[in-house]
Parts: C-alpha cells; structure tokens; sequence
DNA sequence: CTTTCAAGATTACATTTGTAATCCATACAG
DNA sequence: CTGTATGGATTACAAATGTAATCTTGAAAG
C-alpha cells in the first residue's frame, strides 16, 4: 500500500475537483470553486503549488498553462480519510458509527431500501 | 442551537475520556492515554489548557488538582464533526458514504441485524 | 512555620493551514 | 521584435496545532 499525503481541508476541495475533471487547469477550478468560497484566485494556487509538493497533484504543460491532475488515488483518499474520521470520533468502531448516522439522518425510501439491499448482501456473503 | 468549539485531533482523545469519565483529574489522563500515545504529562496539560481555554472543558479545584469536566456536549461534538466529514468527502451526500462504509467495512452477522433492525423502523417511521 | 515538590500557568517553538500579495518569466498582442 | 499581461513561483503572515520545557505557587511534609 502506498502512503497517501494529509490532505486538509481545503485541499480536500481541490481535489475532489480533479477527481471530478482530469485534468483541470487552475482556471477552470477557479471558476468551479467560485459559487461555494470565497477563495481569492491566488488561494487557489497555493492550495494547488501545496498539493504538488505534497505530491498529491502533479500537472503538465499545455502552451501557457498547466493541467493538474492527480496523483493521489479518490478511493485511497476516501478511505484514509474515513479511517481517520471512524478513530477520532468512534475509536474505530464502525458499528455504532453507522448507527447513528442511520438514526439521525434523513434518508429517503429508495437510500433506505439500497442500503438494506447491501447488507443483505453482505449478510450472505 | 450553541455553537460548538473546534476539537483538534490530540483534543479528541482528551474529549472522550473526559465524556467517559466525568470528572476526570489530569494524572488519570495521563495514565489512560499512556499506553495508546506517546504524549508527555505536560503536553496532556496543555491540550487541557487549550481546551479550558475553548470552553470545551471546565473545571473545579479539589485540593491540590483540578477536576476537568466536559462543557461540549458529546453528541453536538460528534454532529459537528460527522457533518465535516461528510461534507469535507462525500459533499454531504449520506447515502453514498453509508454505502461505502457497509461495503467495505467489517460487521458480525449481529453488526448487520442490528443495522437492518434501524433500517426497518426507519423505513416505517 | 518553613521547605519542597508537584499542579497548573506561562512560554516556546516548529509545522501546518488558511489566505493571500508580490515577483518573475514568457506567450501572445501589435 | 518588443511590450505587456497573465500564469505560475516565491514570499508573507497570522492562527491553529503538536509537542513540550520552564516558571510560579500553594498544599503537604516535617
């Protein structure tokens, strides 16, 4: 298994991006991000300039621009991050932790029967 | 609604044993937390600090210590970080981090009863 | 009472993070 | 060709965080 960066908060954002569009050039994210933050253009690219150092993102050169993309694996990421989540707030128990995410969150009819269907799934495997 | 202060990661350990064990002495913490980190008795007093200083912890002299008690309430601080996780991942999407975690995650045959048990009367409710 | 030792208060310091502004080089406008 | 504007590189700076050492004070020991 190959060690994945930390990512914080706001690199989250970034990625999630490129995850979404491989590859994007800072321009394109700037316009992406706009709507949600507040995020100054320059912001953007020290979070992506923190990302390539971290070796998260890597890019290539298209005429004057770069196109990123990433180099650090969605599901990885994901699941590290989760990982980390499921330790700090439920000491690693996953039970209990979905528990009270299905007690307390809204969830529709077609979210509740999918689930069901996967752990039935789950249940004869 | 309160608003809830931002627990760090190392503020998370002294939460829970706070939430556990309530009140708590600084000494107490340092032996729970001796076996699991490697954190000096003087960083434990800090994260204390920190803490008190948040108005996430009070406390009440007894002698020569202080008792260290909660003021955030575990299940706000659980919320507040649940929903982080969730929008900070999954773009507050709850089904399809439910989905992840039932698949990949681990669960006895008890785990998964008891969760469809909270499915069914969720999908009556 | 006085000394001392340990709790807590204060200070320390590097790293990470959030948030950007300024500097520099070069691809395009003319 | 030359000037300029724009993308990226470098620099900036405060707050938060991880991790702890030193300072201060008062309770306990004698």
């Amino acid at each position: 298994m190959k060690k994945i960066p930390k990512i914080s908060e706001s690199e989250w954002q970034i990625m999630k991006l490129l995850w979404a569009k491989n590859p994007s050039t800072a321009n394109e994210m700037v316009e992406k991000l706009s709507p949600t933050t507040a995020w100054k253009p320059k912001t953007i690219k020290t979070l992506l300039n923190r990302l390539v150092k971290k070796k998260a993102v890597g890019y290539e050169k298209k005429g004057r621009e770069y196109h990123y993309y990433p180099l650090a694996e969605k599901s990885e990421c994901v699941k590290a991050e989760s990982h980390s989540f499921l330790r700090r707030v439920y000491n690693g128990a996953t039970k209990p932790m979905l528990a009270a995410f299905l007690e307390n969150e809204d969830l529709s009819p077609e979210d509740i029967k999918e689930l069901k269907r996967i752990l039935n799934k789950k249940g004869r495997g």
